[in-house]
DNA sequence: CCGTTTGCATCTCGTTTTCTTATACAGGGA
DNA sequence: TCCCTGTATAAGAAAACGAGATGCAAACGG
């Protein structure tokens, strides 16, 4: 019998709802259905009523429910003390990040944590994305985060946020007056527009080339770069205009060095957005300050994005993208 | 986390060895050392210490199996508490069995069973082969006992005798005195000689005549039967001879109607015998009155059958093929 | 009272896991 | 040194699992 099983059940009875336990433990409805109806066959015995609405534990469901209630509880406290064991130096959380999780985002997260769970620690490194796969396989890192999180053998991807995306330009560009009269632009305005953008091959150029290729818009690529900072640098420098996650503008935003132009709502199909990803090794236990970790990592996923709405343009969609993925089981990441 | 792998684990543990727990649970050796190691890769804990020999239990793995045997123990006892508040009029075994398997047979196990474990009883019902799925998989019965089982879905088989095959014939037959003087005959005897059998189609007669073509020989089918009674009675009344399991005979040679001749242990090849199998519904927790009664029907399984060995001959035979197929994992019937 | 919504069960099918068999490898004993 | 025993590893097959679609029945809301 899978110990996961008996807590699926146990977290059924505890909230009389079998779609909400399926949520919490991030599977669908149908799996927790299932994972309750194998206990029950196994058994061969009914543990919950079905007959009537609403359904009721049966004696023998009572019985099962608090024993399994505590053989769960204790084997997690036993997987708990093995751990501990062996690091007794009180938990760190070993994050590896791509650059471009804006710095800012993070110590937020990170002073509400250690708020939280004094004696716990973060180690935050920034990395090439490459390399943030390779720390949490090797084990150098216990939580990953990437953009455009693609399954990989022995990874799991908890989608974690979905940044709007919106033409940066300098702040005389003519988009930037179209930005404050018409508060945004049409894809179809950046016809023939010098494009600073990133490599061929990375996922996020081809999520844009394929946005562009949908609203049948041809630009002009200017110049290609592997990072962020590198094309933020060539859109200050005038050599044209890129299209960015908004939050990874603040800052040039703030000194005034560019201007965030977000596309205007009425654009057809779907919003560009570049999904987050939190990644961690499948299969291996994480210890309570991880799971805690990513506990307030999601908690406040909608906090710090909703509350900067990407200048009043476009909000609507990324509400409605919000519930498309958010609590959705199975973690890879929706757009690619 | 599988329960069962925390089990296995505990087992080694308590046995020092992963070929002995991985045979106690029925399972490759193989197996039992990937659970082992499935439980070290979740927790990230090396929870043995194999560059030592014999091994030793890690510190992590002391206190891991510590409270691995103490949670497995619970979860067996809460288990049983639940089944027992369903069924709470002690356990009662409820056993399907063929025709064939001798009544004499069970009737030593049951009486066993029964000073073994005051208060519970056994019920057996004789039926057909096909009855005897049908039960098992309808519960009406928590043991099937049939020969030559095959796989089916749903059901597992545990096999549980192998009964040497043997001609039988009227005393009065030439083939009695073969008996008396050589001990037994050759598959060659058999040539072109009277043959009662069982139908086409029947997993024994496949058996039997695979036996008779390896051997190259060519009986007379005089008679065909589905059920071995009819077989014995047109023996006795003398329409030919017929290949039977010797332990099915005891009745008839005891009161002189028919007469076993073995078969020679000369012959090439291997010897005829009869599977007989234990089955029951597969994923059903079995309680463990029907856990103890399994038990005992196969911790005495050689002890009834070696006891009486086929009247001397090709006694060294079977002793090799229980070797090859007890204690094997997978419980489909080794000969069909 | 009837259409809609909600919540669970069931079916199917692709994916993942797990198991067995075969084979390699390492210690310990002859 | 060679064999023998016991465990790890590899690869392919089999089984289990879980998502998504769908069915169905009770509650809800007008």
């Amino acid at each position: 019998m899978h110990l996961e099983s008996l807590s699926i059940f146990c977290d059924v009875v505890r909230r009389q709802s079998f779609s909400q336990a399926a949520a919490a433990h991030s599977v669908s409805q149908s799996a927790a259905s299932q994972a309750v109806r194998q206990i029950e066959q196994r058994l061969g015995v009914l543990l919950i009523d079905r007959s009537t609405r609403p359904w009721r534990l049966t004696p023998e469901g009572k019985l099962f429910f608090q024993g399994c209630q505590e053989i769960v509880e204790r084997y997690h406290e036993l997987e708990d003390a093995v751990q501990r064991r062996q690091h007794p130096s009180g938990y760190t959380v070993r994050v590896a990040s791509i650059y471009s999780v804006s710095l800012h985002d993070l110590t937020g997260y990170v002073d509400r944590f250690q708020a939280l769970a004094p004696g716990a620690g973060v180690d935050i490194a920034y990395m090439h994305p490459d390399q943030v796969y390779e720390h949490i396989l090797s084990d150098q890192s216990d939580l990953g985060l990437i953009s455009y999180a693609h399954p990989r053998r022995g990874l799991t991807a908890i989608p974690w946020k979905r940044q709007t995306m919106a033409v940066a330009c300098p702040p005389g560009h003519r988009f930037a007056r179209l930005a404050r009269e018409q508060g945004g632009l049409l894809p179809q305005d950046l016809a023939r527009e010098s494009f600073v953008t990133f490599d061929r091959g990375l996922p996020v150029r081809r999520e844009i080339d394929r946005f562009l290729r949908r609203h049948e818009v041809d630009m002009t690529v200017v110049a290609e770069f592997d990072n962020i900072e590198n094309i933020k640098q060539a859109v200050e420098d005038g050599a044209g205009v890129a299209i960015l996650p908004v939050p990874t503008l603040r800052q040039e935003v703030r000194r005034h060095a560019l201007v965030t132009v977000p596309f205007r709502p009425s654009a057809a199909g779907a919003p560009l957005v570049r999904p987050l990803s939190i990644v961690h090794r499948r299969k291996r236990r994480l210890n309570p300050a991880v799971t805690e970790f990513i506990k307030l990592l999601c908690a406040g996923d909608d906090a710090p994005e909703a509350a900067r709405p990407p200048q009043g343009a476009a909000a609507g969609a990324p509400a409605a993208g919000e519930a498309a993925w958010t609590g959705r089981p199975r973690a890879a990441a929706a757009a690619d």
